[in-house]
DNA sequence: CATGCTTCCTTAGCGCTGTTAAGGTGTCAA
DNA sequence: TTGACACCTTAACAGCGCTAAGGAAGCATG
């Protein structure tokens, strides 16, 4: 198909790149090594010259996606609640912007050393606005749990039952049996179309101001001791 | 293997609990139908008379997983907020009991009319306390997807590298280059050896608190317009 | 008793997967 | 000119999910 474009060979880096338009185009199951060295213009054992083996390539992807979400720590001004709204928003952003995405980067078993280092940052910054680096790791922790859990779950394709295309749940919601029990059909109803966002922004919101009340506890524990 | 004990044939159940068994045992990786059948001691095909195919098969078991938890409407005298805590910690420990349980549960792609059931007096229940249906639902979706994230990242097995085996985490931090920009490995050191535990503890606390100020929100909301 | 239907399982095999072994081709240094 | 290396090829292996076709039991009916 490709006809292997560019003078020079394959980089690690085309590699990743190609395999994150074919991800969008025939999903992760459909992510083969061989569809994605046909896309290369290339035998499919070419790929392994680069790489040790095929997780090594979605390991780079799942990092590829991290990345492009542009965290980092607070920028000017920002207080720390506004800055792990954008971060958590940026991030979901970044998982949903390639199909799979989620899965992708959940099961991905190692992160690039720069990708830890904004990790760090981000703790370190956090450090210097009244965190102890226990809470700080633990509130980033917890956040990135909850928004990969969030777009996992909004990413898996649920039985295509009724005719509703609303949401995955939406379908489910159909197989009540009659009109009791229905409080379920009766929310979804209630919330329009937009569920998968108002629920992200509740848990988000939530856990943000959770975390709040956990740090001013732990600010006036430090002063009992102090 | 198993020289198909118990008189009668296969059953759907007993092929469920065989799998889950098998799964502890080798992973979901390693879970094929070739696998199972020879521990059921019997040719993979004949899985197929009772089964549409393996997906099948896996959907079965992640709802024995939910179920497994015992999850439903708050008992006599429990809070919401007590009730939502144990609720979360039973469902997280019911996927921590079988390996990969997390993974399996999130892929999956249909739950049964008796979760759904469940999930539908939960929020009716939520009703009866002061939540509007689609605060309910927000708030169980979004606790329902942390509680994912948090056992689907402290499942997955990241790279051994140095010699620490206390958390995945703790291993990649030994990537960071040198003394400097360390507040991550601070943060370890501090946190002790039961890191996923507290991470998960302080979400939820943060999640349930935050719901606690939405609902007093929403009601006076209500209060207002009536 | 014999027949035929249904239920459940078997043997054989298809197309696909990730991955390896071995061999070729081009480029650059000695 | 020769050798070494980097990069890609062809061929093939073991394993996967799954299907087609057939055989062995049980049971109702003639």
């Amino acid at each position: 198909m490709g006809e292997n474009k560019r003078g020079a060979g394959l980089t690690r880096q085309t590699m990743i790149d190609t395999a994150l338009r074919l991800l969008d185009e025939v999903g992760l199951d459909g992510l083969t090594v061989r569809r994605l060295a046909s896309e290369l213009g290339v035998q499919s054992p070419a790929l392994y010259w680069h790489l040790r083996n095929k997780q090594e390539l979605l390991d780079g992807m799942a990092d590829a996606i991290v990345l492009a979400a542009g965290m980092g720590p607070p920028r000017g001004g920002e207080s720390w609640q506004d800055w792990l709204a954008r971060r958590a928003r940026a991030y979901r952003d970044s998982l949903r912007a390639h199909r799979d995405g989620a899965r992708l980067v959940a099961n991905a078993a190692s992160l690039s050393p720069a990708t830890i280092r904004m990790f760090d940052e981000e703790l370190t910054a956090m450090v210097g606005r009244g965190f102890t680096p226990v809470l700080a790791l633990r509130t980033i922790t917890a956040l990135t749990r909850y928004v990969n859990g969030c777009v996992l779950q909004e990413q898996t394709k649920r039985q295509a039952s009724s005719g509703t295309p609303a949401d995955g749940l939406a379908a489910l919601a159909g197989m009540l049996d009659g009109g009791m029990e229905a409080t379920l059909i009766a929310a979804f109803r209630e919330s329009g179309g937009s569920f998968g966002e108002d629920a992200f922004e509740h848990g988000l919101r939530a856990l943000i101001d959770g975390t709040a009340t956990a740090l001013v506890l732990e600010r006036s524990d430090r002063d009992d001791r102090g």
